[in-house]
DNA sequence: CTATGTGAAGGGGTTCACAGCC
DNA sequence: GGCTGTGAACCCCTTCACATAG
């Protein structure tokens, strides 16, 4: 899904010794970050496992495994301490620290992302906003100024950004992209419908809606296909005479 | 990921015995489907696996794997025809038809959401817009007007709406999913940061801004350590001595 | 006695490599 | 000869069940 998992061995030989979390449990870590943030807002101080894993949406066993890759930070026959265990989580993933992210591509999706505040809540900070339309210079969304595409490389020097998200249209995805790499930024956040070639090191990751929906109509018809069944068959189970 | 898969077993015991199709290859085929469209724009009437694989960004096995499991729509020595395929996986997905969707919350994300062709452009229809504010009531917003959420059952049973879109704050989110899910809702795009609970049978696909970031975040932080021993350690292979 | 942490078993998905068909 | 379709090997992830620690 990202260059990483599809680039392997781009030449730093050993996988980090320290050590190595499995991807699927790196994307569950801001899940169980939340869901502590959650309990801690309700003054719970501490939780077990099951308690911690229903406030996810996952079930105990893996909630523990997931935990068990980054060190044994609960208490047995106790729990987990809720914000020693938030901070060891933020810690894992790098978000004790913000980190500043760009934004190119101001339409509809890049305003909303631009003031969706669950950006900067959790790690992150928009520190500019990119178009390369005329029309949207000088305006401000969000509290920023909407600058030119041009100045991409000047901003990412200057801010030491190293995650840039794009929000244009497909067409003009790769060209960005392309930019984007040019000027350093090394993670990519893509809402854009296009496939994104990228050189090994650099990671992207898509977000694309009409996919989602593309998945969930293709459940929504095989429920419709089981529901003819059933009303043909009456019911499936061991009638066999 | 959906209710679907964790709530196996819902009481609908054979697994549909025309074709079960692996979940990880259904979340593919929109991605094949969108390739092979743009193939079409450009006039090319048939590909190789190989060639279809670069446009989806995958690798040829995998990419024929997947293919696998609808059929065999492809020629020996050959490749694909392009609009064949092409109506072979919308038919799989269930995008011949389109399928109306409601999109609930209207705020900088949904009216995003409203505006974006490409929800209109491959098999969905967005028939309304709901949102609680009342002073929303009664704005356009992509040609449409935005209705009260009281609405939500009369519309979801006048215009057969499957396919429900949350765009509210984590807050409200449970509330809007069983609302959708009381109304006959049974598939969710839940762009909320909230774990929903929903009843079996009831399909939910959660888009989560923030969690993507912190996953990019993750794999940045280890870069820079990698850098750091990089400088550290010179060379890393075979050093030995 | 309770709840975590974890080897081991089981299930899915990806990749390989080649048989099969054009 | 070329490219698809697919069994088999491999690898990762999930789940189970219990040893372990408080």
């Amino acid at each position: 899904m990202t260059a990483r998992s599809t680039n392997t061995g781009e030449g730093s030989g050993a996988q980090d010794p320290h050590r190595d979390i499995p991807e699927a449990t790196v994307a569950r870590l801001p899940v169980y970050l939340r869901a502590l943030t959650s309990l801690a807002e309700r003054n719970i101080a501490s939780c077990s496992s099951e308690e911690l894993a229903t406030a996810a949406g996952v079930n105990s066993a893996k909630l523990r495994k997931d935990l068990s890759y980054l060190g044994s930070y609960g208490t047995r026959g106790v729990g987990y301490d809720v914000d020693y265990l938030s901070y060891q989580i933020a810690r894992e993933i790098g978000v004790t620290h913000d980190w500043p992210v760009i934004i190119v591509g101001i339409g509809n999706l890049g305003q909303a992302l631009a003031n969706f505040s669950g950006f900067s809540s959790r790690g992150f900070r928009t520190v500019a906003l990119l178009d390369a339309a005329e029309q949207m210079q000088g305006r401000t969304v969000a509290g920023l100024e909407v600058r030119p595409f041009a100045d991409l490389a000047e901003i990412v020097a200057a801010e030491q950004v190293s995650i840039g998200v794009i929000s244009v249209p497909a067409t003009a995805a790769q060209d960005v992209a392309d930019a984007m790499v040019e000027a350093g930024i090394s993670s990519i956040l893509n809402f854009a419908p296009a496939v994104l070639n990228v050189p090994p090191g650099v990671d992207v990751r898509k977000v694309d809606l009409s996919i989602e929906l593309q998945i969930l109509a293709y459940h929504e018809s095989r429920k419709a296909a089981e529901a003819d069944e059933t009303v043909d068959n009456g019911s499936e189970e061991g009638i066999t005479a």
